[in-house]
RNA sequence: GGGCAGUUAGCUCAGUUGGUAGAGCGCCACGCUUACACCGUGGAUGUCAGAGGUUCGAGCCCUCUACUGCCCACCA
C-alpha cells in the first residue's frame, strides 16, 4: 500500500473524518502494530483491559486507549519492540444480565427454563455479532494494538489455561469446598465476592423487640434489630460480657417470641455493649457476625431463606412471603403480641449486590475458595520493595492496606456464562477429581461411572482476567511470546479495579510465572462532565465519545483526555474543551499549509539543528525546539502526559505559530531564492520535529502533516523519536525575547493610544551592549510590531539625544522606545500612563530593595538567588530612572 | 469509624527539587496584515479555602480547622 495521500492543495480548514480512516488502515496494512522480536532489544510490553463485549465505547475506553495508545506510540518511535496487547472480557455475569434481559424481551423465557445448552448458545450467537464492535470503536480512536495477537478471555486458549491454573491451585490445596456464610444475590441467583457487594446508606427502623426468659413471667430481654424477618433464624440471643446489665442473666434461656422456640443468652466478644440495648439476636444463617459466634457457641444454624430471598417452610406462617413483606407481617404481629418495644427511625448502611442492584442477603452455603495468604504475601513483598510501582504512588498504600487485611476468595458462581469449574463430584464415595479433560469417565477414587456429574458453577470473571498478562501470550505452553514478552511494563487502569483485577493479576503473575507481571501500574482518574458529575444515561450527561469523534475528530479528543488529565485526577469532559484541542489542530492544519503553499515540494528533508540556522529567529526557535524535546521526552517518562501536550500546544500556538511564521514571512517574500528556502528549510525541520514530539498525542493528524512536509522514511509511526544532539542557544533565546518586548511594548502603546494608522514612526534608544541586536531585527520589528520602515529611527546611545515630545514612551530591558504620534497623542493621557507605570516601578524597586536590605536574606539565601535579585533591583531601577524622566520632559 | 485526594482569575484546570502567580474558555477593545474568524493584536480579573508554624523567603514543607469527592469497614 502506498501512503494514503494525494499531495493536492490542502483544504482551508481542517476536517479529520476525511484523515483518520485512511490512516489507521495504512498502519494496519503496512503491520507497524505487530512488534518484531528481536532478543538483542528488551521490548515494552502493555496488556490492554480487555473491554466487556457488552459494552457500548464510552469515555472511559477513549481515555485508556488515548493513554495507552500514546505510551504505546512514544515506546514505538523510540525504536523499542512495542507490544500492546489487545483482548475483550467475556463478563461473566454482567454478560449474563444482559442476555437474560434480552431472552426476556424476545422470548419471555428465564434462563433457566431456557436451559444452560440453548442459554448459553445464545450467548455466543450474541457474541460472535458484537465482538468486531468494540475492536472497531477502538480503531476509530487510533489504537495502535497487535490485532494479530488479539485475545478473548473465553477463547479455547483460554479455557485451557484456566483450567490448568484452576487445576495447579486445586492440586496445591490452594482452592477448597467449604460451607461459610456468603453474600447470596437474590438477583442474579448466585453468590458474590465482598468485592462486588457495595453498601448503600438506607433509612429504615431499628425495632426492640423483647424476648420473655423462660420461667421468669414478665422479665424479657429487649434486643434492637433492623431485621426482625430473618428472628425465624434466631438461634440465641448474645450480649457483651463485659456488660454488668446482664452478667446474672447469661446462660438463660429465652422463648423466641412468634415461634415460641427456646434459645439461650450467651455473652460474646463481638457485642458492644453502648449500641441498642446491649443485647443483639443471633442468626448465623443471615448476618456475618452471627455466623462468627454462631460458631464460637457452636450454635444451630437455620435457613430461613429460598434463593430469591423469600422465606422458606423455616419461617413458619411467614413462609413463601418476600424478605420485605415478612418484615412488615412480623413486626406487626410482635406489636399485636406485646412484643415491640419501640421503633426507632434508623440510618444505616444495607449491601447491596453491585450488579443486580438489591439487597445481598447474607446465606450459609458451600462454595470454592482460593486460599489467599500464600498467594499475596509474595504480592504484597513485590509493592514494598518496589518490583510493582504505582503511579500516582499513594494507590500503593491502597493496595497493601487491602493486600494486608485480604480474604480467601470466593470464587464459584451460579451462573451459565463463564468458566466451567472443572471438578467432578462422586455420589458413591464423595471424591472431587479435578481434570483438564471436557468430560470425565469415571471418578479417580472409586471408579464410579455413572455416579459421578460435573460441578455445575463457573468461575468468578476476574479469575481468568487475573491471569491476563500471561495467558494472552500463550502460558501455559512455553512460547516464544511468553518467553519475550512476559513480564510486562506498563499495566495501565482505573483504581476502581485495583483489587478486582490488579491484585489478582500480581498474585496470579507471581504464583504461575514466578515474576510479577508488570513494572508499573499506572491508575488513571475517571471522566467526568463538566461539573465534575459522573457521566450517566439518567442524568443525560452522557458524551458519546464516537459522536465526539464523529464531530471533533479523534485526535481532538485523545488531546482534550490527556492534556485535561493527570495522573490519578479524574477528568472533566466538556464541549468547549473539545472545541479547542478542534481549534488546535486546524491551526497546525493551517501552519502546514501555509508552509508548504509557499513551494516546499522539492525541498529535502533537514535535522532542525543550529546548522540550519541563518537568523536569531533561526536560533531562537531551533533551540526552543530542543528545549521542547527534552522538557516533553522527561514528563513522557515520568508519565506526565498532560503537561508534556500542554507544552508542545503553547509551543507549537504561541512560539511557532504566532512568531516564527510572522517573523519568517519577511523572509518568504524575498526575492533571493537562497533566503527563501533557508527560511523554509527552518520551518519544515522545526515543524517536522514537533509533529514527531506530539504523534503520541494526535496521530492521525500529525501523520497526514508529516507526510506534506519533507520527511524521511515512511510513516510518521515509525519515525525516530527526537533526541537533542546540540545545547540550545540561550543566548540566542534571551536576544530574541528582547526584541520581542520591544514588539510587544510598541503594539501596547499602539492599542492604549487608540493610534488608528496601522504602521506608526518609532526611535528605538537602546542600551548600549543591545544596540546591533536591534540594527539587525529592525525588518522584525518593522513587521511585527507595525513599524513604518521608514521612520524606525535606531539611535547610537553614544550620541545625546532629544527625546521627542509628542511621544508614547516605552520602557524595556533592552531599550527606551518613543512613537512620536504628534497631534494623534494627547499628553494628559500619556502622562497618566507614565504615571501609573512609574507607581508599578517604584514598588517593584521598594520590594527589591527591601529584600536585599534584610541581612539575614543577603548572608543565607544561595548566592545565585542574592546576585539575580540584585539584577532585578538595577534594572527595576533603571527603568523607574527612565520612567521618571520621561515625565519630567513631558511636564 | 478509618484512610486517600481536592480547595489557585467568572468557568475548567496547570504550576517539575520552596526564589517576583500561568493557560484555555468566557469577558472588553481593536482588527479581513498575501495560513488559519476553528483567526490575529491588546486589555481587565487572583488576601493561591481559613488559622498557626518552619524558613532570609511558602501556592509548594509541617500542624490544625472547614467544606467537597472517593475508597475501605460485620455495631445488630
Amino acid at each position: 500500500m502506498s501512503e494514503p495521500i494525494e499531495k493536492k492543495e490542502m483544504d482551508k480548514a481542517y476536517n479529520p473524518a476525511d484523515n483518520e480512516a485512511r490512516w489507521y488502515a495504512f498502519w494496519n496494512e503496512k503491520g507497524y502494530f505487530t512488534p518484531k522480536i528481536d532478543q538483542n532489544q528488551k521490548p515494552w510490553v502493555c496488556i490492554m483491559p480487555p473491554p466487556n463485549v457488552t459494552g457500548a465505547l464510552h469515555q472511559g475506553h477513549a481515555l485508556f486507549v488515548s493513554i495507552e495508545d500514546a505510551l504505546t506510540r512514544w515506546h514505538r518511535m523510540k525504536g523499542e519492540p512495542t507490544l500492546w496487547l489487545p483482548g475483550t472480557d467475556h463478563a461473566s455475569i454482567s454478560t449474563e444480565v444482559v442476555i437474560e434481559k434480552l431472552i426476556w424481551k424476545e422470548q419471555k423465557k428465564s434462563k433457566n427454563e431456557m436451559g444452560r445448552e440453548a442459554f448459553l448458545a445464545r450467548v455466543w450467537a450474541w457474541m460472535d455479532e458484537y465482538q468486531g464492535v468494540i475492536r472497531q470503536q477502538l480503531e476509530k480512536l487510533g489504537a495502535s494494538a497487535d490485532w494479530t495477537r488479539d485475545a478473548f478471555t473465553m477463547d479455547a486458549k483460554r479455557q485451557r489455561a484456566v483450567k490448568v491454573a484452576f487445576k495447579r491451585l486445586f492440586d496445591e490445596g490452594l482452592i477448597y469446598r467449604a460451607a461459610r456464610i456468603v453474600n447470596w444475590c437474590p438477583g442474579s441467583l448466585t453468590v458474590i465476592s465482598d468485592l462486588e457487594v457495595e453498601m448503600k446508606e438506607e433509612v429504615s427502623s431499628l425495632w426492640y423487640v423483647r424476648y420473655p426468659i423462660k420461667g421468669e413471667a414478665d422479665r424479657y430481654v429487649t434486643v434492637a434489630t433492623t431485621r426482625p424477618e430473618t428472628m425465624m433464624g434466631d438461634t440465641a440471643v448474645a450480649v457483651s460480657p463485659k456488660d454488668a446489665r446482664y452478667a446474672d442473666l447469661v446462660g438463660k434461656t429465652l422463648i423466641l417470641p412468634l415461634v415460641g422456640r427456646e434459645i439461650p443468652l450467651i455473652a460474646d466478644e463481638g457485642v458492644e455493649a453502648e449500641f441498642g440495648t446491649g443485647a443483639v439476636k443471633v442468626t448465623p444463617g443471615h448476618d456475618p457476625l452471627d455466623f462468627e459466634i454462631g460458631q464460637r457457641h457452636k450454635l444451630p444454624i437455620i435457613n430461613v431463606m429460598n434463593p430469591n430471598a423469600s422465606l422458606n417452610e423455616n419461617g413458619g406462617q411467614y413462609a413463601g412471603l418476600d424478605r420485605f413483606e415478612a418484615r412488615k407481617r412480623v413486626v406487626a404481629d410482635l406489636e399485636a403480641g406485646g412484643y415491640l418495644v419501640k421503633m426507632e427511625p434508623y440510618t444505616h448502611n444495607v449491601p447491596y449486590s453491585e450488579k443486580a442492584d438489591v439487597p445481598i442477603e447474607p446465606l450459609v452455603k458451600e462454595q470454592w475458595w482460593v486460599k489467599i495468604a500464600p498467594l499475596a504475601e509474595p504480592a504484597l513483598q513485590a509493592a514494598y520493595d518496589g518490583r510493582v510501582k504505582f503511579v500516582p504512588d499513594r494507590f500503593k498504600k491502597t493496595y497493601t492496606d487491602w493486600m494486608e487485611n485480604i480474604h480467601d476468595w470466593a470464587i464459584s458462581r451460579q451462573l451459565f456464562w463463564g468458566h466451567r469449574v472443572p471438578v467432578w463430584f462422586c455420589d458413591n464415595c464423595g471424591h472431587t477429581t479435578c481434570t483438564l479433560e471436557e468430560s470425565l469417565d469415571k471418578c479417580e477414587s472409586c471408579g464410579s461411572t455413572d455416579k459421578i456429574w460435573q460441578d455445575p458453577d463457573v468461575l468468578d470473571t476476574w479469575f481468568s482476567s487475573g491471569m491476563w498478562p500471561f495467558s494472552t501470550l500463550g502460558w501455559p505452553d512455553q512460547t516464544e511470546d511468553l518467553a519475550y514478552f512476559y513480564p510486562g511494563s506498563v499495566l495501565e487502569t482505573g483504581p476502581d479495579i485495583i483489587f478486582f483485577w490488579v491484585a489478582r493479576m500480581i498474585m496470579f503473575g507471581i504464583h504461575f510465572m514466578g515474576e510479577v507481571p508488570f513494572q508499573t501500574v499506572y491508575l488513571h482518574g475517571l471522566v467526568k462532565d463538566e461539573k465534575g458529575q459522573k457521566m450517566s444515561k439518567s442524568k443525560g450527561n452522557v458524551i458519546d465519545p464516537l459522536e465526539t469523534v464523529a464531530e471533533f475528530g479523534s485526535d481532538a479528543l485523545r488531546f482534550t483526555l490527556l492534556t485535561g488529565s493527570t495522573p490519578g485526577v479524574d477528568v472533566k469532559l466538556s464541549l468547549t474543551k473539545m472545541a479547542d484541542s478542534r481549534n488546535f489542530a486546524n491551526k497546525l492544519w493551517n501552519a502546514t499549509r501555509f508552509i508548504t503553499l509557499s513551494g516546499t515540494d522539492n525541498l529535502s528533508y533537514q535535522p532542525p539543528t543550529l546548522e540550519l540556522a541563518e537568523t536569531l529567529a533561526d536560533r531562537w526557535i531551533i533551540s526552543r525546539y530542543q528545549q521542547l524535546t527534552t522538557d516533553v521526552t522527561r514528563l513522557i517518562e515520568q508519565f506526565q502526559l498532560g503537561e508534556a501536550g500542554r507544552l508542545l500546544y503553547d509551543f507549537l500556538w504561541s512560539e511557532f505559530c504566532d512568531w516564527y511564521i510572522e517573523v519568517s514571512k519577511l523572509r518568504l517574500n524575498s526575492p533571493d531564492p537562497a533566503i527563501k528556502q533557508s527560511a523554509q528549510q527552518v520551518l519544515c525541520a522545526v515543524l517536522e520535529g514537533s509533529l514527531r514530539l506530539l504523534h503520541p498525542f494526535m496521530p492521525f493528524l500529525t501523520e497526514e502533516l508529516w507526510h506534506h512536509l519533507p520527511h524521511q522514511g515512511e510513516a510518521l509511526i515509525v519515525a525516530p523519536w527526537p533526541t537533542p544532539t546540540e545545547q540550545p542557544d540561550t543566548e540566542a533565546i534571551a536576544k530574541f525575547e528582547a526584541v520581542q518586548a520591544v514588539i510587544k511594548g510598541i503594539r501596547n502603546a499602539k492599542s492604549e493610544a487608540k493610534v488608528e494608522s496601522k504602521r506608526v514612526a518609532a526611535i528605538i534608544a537602546p542600551h548600549t551592549e543591545y544596540r546591533a541586536l536591534f540594527v539587525g531585527e529592525a525588518d522584525t520589528i518593522i513587521r511585527l510590531a507595525g513599524v513604518e520602515a521608514t521612520k524606525l529611527d535606531i539611535l547610537d546611545p553614544a550620541a545625546t539625544i532629544e527625546a521627542p515630545r509628542q511621544a508614547v514612551s516605552i520602557v524595556t530591558d533592552g531599550a527606551t522606545v518613543y512613537l512620536p504620534l504628534a497631534d494623534m497623542l494627547d499628553l494628559d493621557v500619556e502622562r497618566t500612563r507614565l504615571g501609573r507605570e512609574i507607581e508599578a516601578a517604584r514598588k517593584e524597586v521598594e520590594k527589591g530593595e527591601n529584600t536585599l536590605a534584610n541581612s539575614s536574606f543577603v548572608d543565607r539565601a544561595p548566592a545565585n538567588v542574592v546576585a539575580k535579585e540584585r539584577e532585578r533591583l538595577a534594572s527595576n531601577r533603571e527603568r523607574l530612572t527612565k520612567l521618571e524622566e520621561r515625565l519630567k520632559d513631558l511636564s
